[in-house]
DNA sequence: CCATTTTCCATATCGTGCTATATACCTTGG
DNA sequence: CCAAGGTATATAGCACGATATGGAAAATGG
């Protein structure tokens, strides 16, 4: 997105519940690209759908399948998203003696201090500023999606995310 | 999705502001499916992705870039959804004698056509199912999403709207 | 008036969700 | 004990967001 500003002429976002599906990608598009920016400063690679398989992990190793129910998300983008922990090397399959079939991963210490290192540096940012997002008026769902969306247009997410970095956080 | 079931067990949802992105894009991906569907049951093979652009041009020609500041989307996206629909000849080309950078297009007439027949028979139901999926104590913006996650568990967003279908719009 | 910059669109490619299907392993019944 | 069916994962490929970049046309300015 190239241009920052949404202009009052936001069709999708006026459309109301009408193409809801597509303002929610948006938005999911907008906040997954601020994380991954504040990552990447922060010098971690990951991207950001990568984040909850991690912390998936955290607490002992998962098979594939128990990955896609724990996080409701699809085998195969569960495979896709193993394979590039797999060699980034943040992940390592676990032995197994028993069903051949099943496939376990738990976390490489590489992968653990990885993991610590985004629970220090990178979750606390991204908590207040999505909790900055989300403030004002309680109202009903599309009155939230249109300040997110507004409040987007006007400071983008990792503008957001950079300004905490400089605020206050400095560990 | 093949387990229709979240459990209680959604991590990404347990997140809360973290991972948010990937929670709208997953709920994004599963309403654009609902309508997607609904419409292929009305005979319309439009995806949920087009609707957006043909309802942007009811009023007039806009050109690639009005489009993209109009949905607030990138304009690569918007120049391959004016290919897919010039391909299935809902929109035209419109002559232009001035700037011949500018490319505008407006619905053809089975473009305008398939726009009342979307409006009439697909819109009035999308609309009722997703007010009801937002339906309930309004309360913040994470009980919002947890109750749309959670209500999309339970019966999925088709399936909502085949019973909108069957239920009361006969037409 | 020509060179440079800007604007508009197209193309290439990526990330992340999905479905459908193949494959390999396990389990079960006859 | 083997055939049939079920289950776990992998692969192929699509949809739809994005960015980066290239080429052509227009605008600008010296």
């Amino acid at each position: 997105m190239e241009n920052g500003n949404a202009k009052a002429t936001d069709l999708i976002a006026e459309l109301g519940f009408l193409c809801l599906g597509s303002r929610f990608r948006r938005l999911g598009e907008r906040l997954q690209a601020g994380v991954s920016e504040l990552a990447g400063l922060e010098g971690i690679t990951l991207q950001p759908a990568q984040f909850p398989i991690i912390v998936a992990l955290e607490h002992g190793p998962l098979t594939v399948g128990a990955l896609a129910r724990r996080l409701d998300l699809s085998q195969p983008g569960i495979t896709r998203g193993i394979g590039k922990l797999l060699v980034e090397g943040l992940i390592e399959q676990v032995e197994n003696d028993g069903d051949q079939r099943l496939r376990a991963f738990t976390l490489s210490d590489a992968g653990r201090a990885l993991l610590a290192r985004v629970q220090e540096r990178v979750f606390p940012l991204v908590q207040r500023a999505v909790a900055d997002l989300c403030e004002g008026p309680a109202d009903d769902l599309l009155g939230h999606l249109t300040r997110l969306d507004h409040a987007l247009a006007m400071t983008p997410f990792e503008q957001r995310l950079r300004a905490m970095l400089s605020e206050g956080s400095g560990s």
